[in-house]
DNA sequence: TTGCAAAACATAGAGAATCTATCTAATGTA
DNA sequence: TACATTAGATAGATTCTCTATGTTTTGCAA
């Protein structure tokens, strides 16, 4: 029958649970290697997050995070606390704040970002160059959907 | 110069940062979008491992899902008071038991399966079938990273 | 065969990451 | 001016995970 996995060559679908389940399985792996690090999953998250997005208000970033506000809040808080992240008055509304990224957060981001490379990539050292070639395309694939408005 | 993002061709390397990012992101977009299903993700992940061991000891699936053992006691514990679980004495080892999927836990699984597909793989339908066929296969790569062991 | 280190699992305690529901304060508009 | 709306903050509850430690079997060795 062939339906090994919808490899239909003109009209393959992403098989979505198969999907799900190693992205479930890789964040598994990937914060336990990352456990023993100083910045947590969620505050490294949260800061290349406000790193990409420039100063944001906390419901921008709860709704780019997929977040929900109280969540985006506390998180924000946290990386306060740490002096992370700085909060400027909004101009132009009383009722918020804009987040951005401290010279500290800054160095404390570039410096989780090298070890958290640096507990993972012996995972991708043995993949030949197709292959690395095919998670790079994937990784951008996902980017542009997870980025775009979500449309519903 | 052409370092856009270590596109030699010929030896391309996995771009771990940008992958660990987008894996977290993708995380936090499905397990919240799984939030109002009645199986929660570690749940989720357990029984989908044991439907794919078939009876393994604790020991075992805590390996295989790269947690700790405490964990996974509490983990086989939660799915066993939801009847998704069974627990028989290992005939080889008075201290272990072989943890199996219940048919009423391999109902469960095929359920969630279904409704977390439905939760998310709308996101996925706007994707050509060239995009759809780097994504499956880039599961395809992770999978076999994940479930190889470890080599250190 | 007894004794003891190792192995398999359970328990305790703590922290991170979320969510929903609700409260407060500022906006904007009728 | 009054009231609905909006932006955040707070409270309380779950889930998920870890390290440290306890208990029971095993298995080997004297």
């Amino acid at each position: 029958m062939g339906n090994e996995k919808q490899v239909d060559a003109g009209r393959e679908q992403v098989d979505t649970d198969a999907f799900l389940r190693s992205v479930a399985r890789l964040h598994r792996l990937a914060t336990r290697n990352a456990a023993n690090l100083d910045v947590p999953p969620a505050q490294m998250r949260l800061l290349a997050l406000v790193s990409d997005l420039g100063p944001a208000r906390i419901g921008d970033l709860a709704e780019a995070d997929h977040s929900s506000q109280p969540t985006m809040t506390t998180q924000v808080q946290r990386a306060e606390a740490h002096g992370w992240l700085t909060r400027t008055p909004d101009p132009d509304d009383a009722r918020a704040s804009l987040i951005a990224l401290s010279p500290k957060g800054g160095r404390q981001l570039a410096a989780a970002r090298a070890a958290r490379t640096a507990a993972i990539a012996p995972l991708f050292a043995e993949l030949g160059p197709r292959d690395a070639a095919t998670l790079n395309r994937a990784v951008a694939i996902v980017d542009r959907l997870l980025t775009n408005p979500s449309p519903d």
